[in-house]
DNA sequence: TTGTATGCGTTATCAA
DNA sequence: TTGATAACGCATACAA
């Protein structure tokens, strides 16, 4: 294990300065062609890397960006980050991964990140009644929100058009000739949910549905609550023929709550999900949904905090709307 | 946007030298408990926080763990990965993510991995005929392998026993009264499907069947290749009544093709994946599977990481089985 | 037990 | 265009 060459062994080599050195390093233009040239000599000759953790100490940037998940297990986020780690990486950045499902809030890796300069942050759960990514003001990290908005308007997002996602769906199965539709919801602290919701809500009045509020079940949290919520639905006489889930992961759920009532899909009930996760195109689940089209989304809210970064300008918010696109398959 | 303070800052507001600050932050034993309080109320009243990348350039030690996954889109990685995060940050340790997925080659992440100075190393995904991690040895990083072992033995490595694992697989099936068992495996240059082919190959041997290659897929790349073979096997006389799939994902796959066929499972076929990825539990799939202990694995070798990378010891490279489990399901 | 001074590897400032 | 030197914020050897 041999000691790291620094910038200094690479001077000497080249008989130049350290200076010089980390000039060419840098692209600096005014160098004289033939030191360039015996600059860039010694540092392949002598394979040397300068070391980042001393660049960053000076220049106060790392080139890192943490990106905040709610949960990298869950599909969406772990398809999101796959996006964001790879073209982050060609543009020069590394990825540093905060999980919230740990015991962990977000306070608490806010201190983490601060504490290693972190570049620049991509929020990808907000919920709408934490505030405490203020905090980040203060610090004067660069920051943008994907997928889920919060309630502040101060920083950068990047989020589906989640009314229109809804309205999509209801239109969907209206032009099917479904008129008694059921609509299961995540946790609407969450404005993923909280729009979608809404736009359910405003897209079936308009379809001349009226006193629904029994159809439509709030923050459903595990499998057993869908499954009693459907069972529910399933056993009264007017029985519904379609069930919205507000992501693909409730959908899959409502498709074993379906199947073991043994009625089927689509003949018996129609289901849609959202986010088009990739397990929900495989064959024997055939789910139709509504894609956030992660790939456009993540590379603008990407795109968006680099330019924070390193364009020093401090325009004012940003608010992207990603437009929603139906993708029909067997359940529909 | 406040100044960040620093040692200095707080020394002199505690009426102490920047070096007992250090200590105190250090927990260095040998202060005086009056002084000691000093230095804690001005850090608490100044809201100091110290600069890890200043640390770590005089350290050498970043307390950033790099994590190596062949694609974090895959549930097996991605719910490996909330693990290992959420576990890291207990004790200390952030994780910089690596998705080989991209352009990206081994040999290019090393390179990011070594000017960062990385603290040690988590690789998820060898290939066995890969031998580029070899220049971690020189570099001094500590290395950990989980679930993909390399042909070289000169790090730790903490996996599955797949060829018992198989073992499993295939006297469960045998129990349940099959004889004609398909066993479809991924690419082989990966020791997991390498060694789970070989345990199946000898369990199904010791079964007293023979003459059984044609029932062998290895290399399955995408779903097409899965649904041809299937569909071959399955339009000849002796149709097979079991499917083994090499990981949960081609198993999914299996259920589909054979689904299409209009066969029923488990009534026609039974299917056995491995890996017990969390879709596999979904009452809709229902998939008997076995399971790697995912969090006894990663929980190993994160320990197994940190301690050599505290404790400058430099025994023998261990090389760690953990056993695999069965998870009867529906599917069979 | 504490303080002073040096150094980690780089970039930034200033002068030449 | 280049070089000497001072930062960056902290930990540590050495001295006291």
């Amino acid at each position: 294990m041999k000691r790291k060459i620094n910038i200094k062994d690479v001077a000497k080599y080249a008989g130049v300065s350290p200076a010089t050195v980390s000039r060419v390093l840098n692209n600096y233009p005014h160098i004289r062609p033939e030191k360039r040239k015996l600059v860039e000599n010694a540092i392949q000759f002598l394979e040397f890397k300068p070391d980042e953790i001393a660049r960053s100490l000076i220049t106060k940037k790392t080139n890192t960006i943490g990106l905040i998940v709610d949960d990298i297990s869950n599909p969406f986020f772990s398809e999101a980050s796959k996006i964001v780690i790879n073209q982050a990486r060609k543009l020069g950045y590394e990825i540093l991964i905060y999980d919230l499902s740990g015991d962990i809030d977000v306070e608490q890796s806010l201190i983490f990140l601060k504490n290693r300069n972190i570049s620049g942050l991509l929020v990808g759960s907000a919920s709408m009644e934490e505030e405490k990514f203020n905090h980040l003001k203060d610090s004067g990290i660069p920051v943008v929100y994907f997928n889920r908005r919060p309630l502040i308007t101060e920083f950068d997002t990047v989020t589906m058009d989640n009314e229109l996602a809804s309205d999509l769906a209801v239109n969907h199965l209206v032009s099917k000739g479904h008129s008694n539709i059921v609509f299961i919801s995540g946790p609407i602290q969450f404005s993923t949910y909280f729009d979608r919701l809404k736009g359910f809500k405003s897209a079936y009045t308009k379809s001349g549905a009226s006193d629904f509020e029994k159809n439509i079940l709030t923050g459903a949290f595990n499998e057993e609550d869908i499954f009693l919520f459907i069972n529910e639905l399933f056993s009264t006489d007017n029985t519904p023929t379609a069930v919205i889930g507000a992501s693909d992961q409730i959908a899959i759920t409502i498709l074993s709550a379906i199947s073991s009532l043994k009625l089927e899909v689509p003949k018996d009930v129609a289901v849609v999900g959202f986010d088009n996760i990739s397990i929900s195109k495989n064959p024997y689940i055939g789910l139709t949904t509504i894609s956030q089209q992660k790939i456009k989304m993540l590379s603008k809210a990407l795109s968006m905090l680099i330019e924070r970064i390193e364009g020093n300008d401090s325009e004012n918010p940003k608010h992207l709307l990603i437009s929603p696109i139906l993708i029909e398959r067997r359940t529909t």
